[in-house]
DNA sequence: ACGCCTCGCTTGCAAAACGCAAGTCAGAAG
DNA sequence: CTTCTGACTTGCGTTTTGCAAGCGAGGCGT
């Protein structure tokens, strides 16, 4: 019997399924910073061959990367990630930020995100795309959308304080 | 031999041992919903109850989660998220985000977020907290950073274009 | 021409984690 | 005094992982 995916009607679930495994984010994290392939990801990941194929082709079949090759002769590919591979660098970054606040020692973070365009180290706001306020944990509430199931839509508006 | 720790200077790596495991983020998930007892959570997760324990105790014991007495006699708890808890919601947010524009069908989102503030439904922005502007996924760059070990700093400015 | 190297895997096996069902224990409730 | 509920714990069989070794196609050195 295979591990049975979360299988729920939740967008988290559902895009756990498909990067949530062991390695799966560290492979991502690498091949958006430009390590793109399979013997460089074997060292800076520090998967083990057979489950970094397996995370691989995972990605692949699901678009989140692309397996492109680079040279015939000998045959070399690298893995490049989608549009859909390159959003999930928000995630990556929802992470660092967190571990970054609390698991960082006080030497301080071992990386930092530099904003391109305006050229200054930067942390990732999350602000309200309506009303531009930074979106604060306590300011939202989750309410039930077009795709809510049943259970989903009995359970109303949530969290109830 | 146990399953050893990605053990990484990396903030994603670190984050990731503390919250990366299956079940734990779902978990995350009902309690930043307000779902907070164990037999709640075993019921909307769909963890087994021996993993579901396992898990809570390790987000308890990092300081993520608190097992608060609700009443005694008979004794019922629940685990409500610290600060450190409640600010992982961004990886949540960034999750639900991603799984709601690939994994959606064309019903649409199983939740929406309502920025309370606001009163609008609304979409997590992510923007640089020095210019404002929207960071878009290609428009960083990873520089190492204080607590960078020697490796990251030779690894230099990422990704090399 | 022959051995040796590199890259990108695949295979085998033992150890660890997981899923499920059943059991435990303290304290109501009937 | 039997049954029920919540919050676990235990046992057992299955699944996944980690590690080491091997493989095969294509260079490269001599």
């Amino acid at each position: 019997m295979p591990l049975r995916p979360y299988d729920q009607t939740c967008s988290i679930a559902r895009t756990l399924e498909l990067i949530g495994e062991r390695w799966t984010l560290l492979i991502l994290r690498d091949v958006l910073l430009g390590n793109r392939r399979f013997e460089d990801l074997q060292r800076t990941t520090g998967a083990a061959s057979n489950i970094l194929t397996d995370r691989l082709n995972t990605l692949v079949e699901h678009g989140i990367l692309r397996r492109v090759p680079l040279e015939e002769r000998p045959d070399r590919f690298e893995y490049r990630p989608t549009r859909a591979g390159a959003e999930l660098s928000h995630v990556l970054q929802a992470l660092m930020q967190w571990g970054d606040r609390h698991t960082a020692g006080p030497e301080g973070p071992p990386r930092v995100i530099v904003h391109t365009a305006c050229g200054h180290a930067t942390e990732p706001v999350h602000a309200c795309a309506h009303c531009g306020e930074p979106l604060e944990p306590d300011e939202v509430e989750i309410h039930p959308g077009p795709g809510a199931t049943p259970e989903i839509a009995a359970a109303g508006v949530l969290p109830r304080r």
